[in-house]
DNA sequence: TGTATTAATGCATCGAATGTACTAAACTCT
DNA sequence: AGAGTTTAGTACATTCGATGCATTAATACA
């Protein structure tokens, strides 16, 4: 690795390091870029030089975990259902969540920031969600024939919502990380359970429904 | 309702029009505030003064859809199974987004809109996250006893990304408003069938596992 | 009719984010 | 080693969303 690279990433760690310890110290909302620049030695304009927003701060890793579940479901075995799919990329997932985030502590100031601060928090949910569209895309093509477009939206959709909700609601409640990452890991199950006497009402392929469950007399 | 209610509800609903038109017209990103104002023949300022964000125009309907979902979580009839009372609610949500949002095509646009437009995507999906842990907290209300808070965000986190994920879907793939009804209608028990095979790993609230599963030797 | 609300405006300001031109350092090639 | 090329960082200006504040004008109420 050249200097050139090795600078880049100081200044880089730097401007990190100065925000992650302004965040904590005044808030989100409260730390403006310029503080942070300020903070590491850098003018304003170099932050946004290495990161395209104020909340990619707290996001770094979340590249390289979204590709350890991509490249689960990419090499999918054979017989293996989606369940059983599904269940190994969030493994994958939450292990690498695990063993940065969660015992670093940086996952519970991401989750404490964002329980305060709206604006982060929409930064986040935006950024799970785009997660979550990458990794239906991906099952649509591991799966093929076997799933439509929709459905492997709505199944990863369930899995990544019942993750991220029972994650926040851990962190929220002060729980240690391993108990965080026990509630992440039971997630989809929990979630099946509870939701197995769900009113089937009708494949979404075939939307030959008779109406007889609402009221809206329409087709 | 007096005059000054009437007056004040005109010029919110010809903000409204303004932005939903020059939004069609130049895209999201590409219209400024200014602009809607000035097509509204208001000013500036007069926009935040009756929505809180530039994308407050297209979610006007939220708060009281979000309110029919609570008041079924509310009154919980005896012996009803979450899953039942959770089906019930999505019912009633879904009704309301069938009669407004999708007949009128509104639902059709956020959805294109957001698909094109990061930044208002980001505000999209955080309303959706705001509006999961109220009925995640009415879930735990009305099942004292049933669920953990954990618990309780992991399901109702489960149904609102599986029915988003899914109407995100059906409705990006062009579907008739029909069609996305009967896809977020069904998207809970379509999640709940793809992960019947789902790992049970451990109850979150009891986390004693034995770290069979996982590399990772830790507690 | 006189007084108190309050919707709406104008103005100033802050902060995030972007474009552009420029400097200085690091790389590359001979 | 030196000339030329790339590129990280800076300075400056600008756009736009959002908020605070003082003011105006219309409505409501007594």
């Amino acid at each position: 690795m050249g200097l050139r690279e090795v600078k880049k990433e100081r200044t880089r760690d730097a401007l990190a390091e100065a925000a992650v310890r302004l965040f904590q110290e005044k808030g989100y909302a409260q730390t403006t870029v310029a503080e942070i620049a300020a903070a590491a030695g850098m003018s304003t304009r170099t932050f946004f030089l290495h990161f395209p927003a104020k909340e990619d701060v707290l996001l770094a890793g979340g590249r390289p975990r979204l590709d350890l579940g991509l490249a689960v479901i990419a090499d999918r075995r054979p017989g293996e259902s989606i369940a059983e799919l599904l269940t190994r990329a969030l493994d994958a997932m939450v292990s690498d969540v695990w063993e940065k985030d969660l015992h670093s502590g940086l996952a519970a100031m991401r989750a404490q920031l964002a329980a305060t601060e709206p604006e982060l928090q929409a930064r986040l949910v935006h950024r799970l969600h785009a997660t979550q569209s990458e990794l239906a895309d991906a099952l649509l093509r591991a799966c093929p024939g076997e799933l439509s477009p929709s459905t492997a939206a709505t199944v990863v959709g369930a899995v990544l919502g019942a993750v991220h909700a029972a994650a926040d609601a851990s962190l929220r409640q002060g729980d240690p990380p391993a108990r965080v990452r026990a509630a992440m890991l039971a997630a989809p199950g929990v979630a099946a359970d509870l939701l197995r006497g769900t009113t089937k009402y009708v494949d979404p392929a075939h939307p030959t429904w008779g109406g007889t469950r609402h009221g809206h007399a329409s087709e």
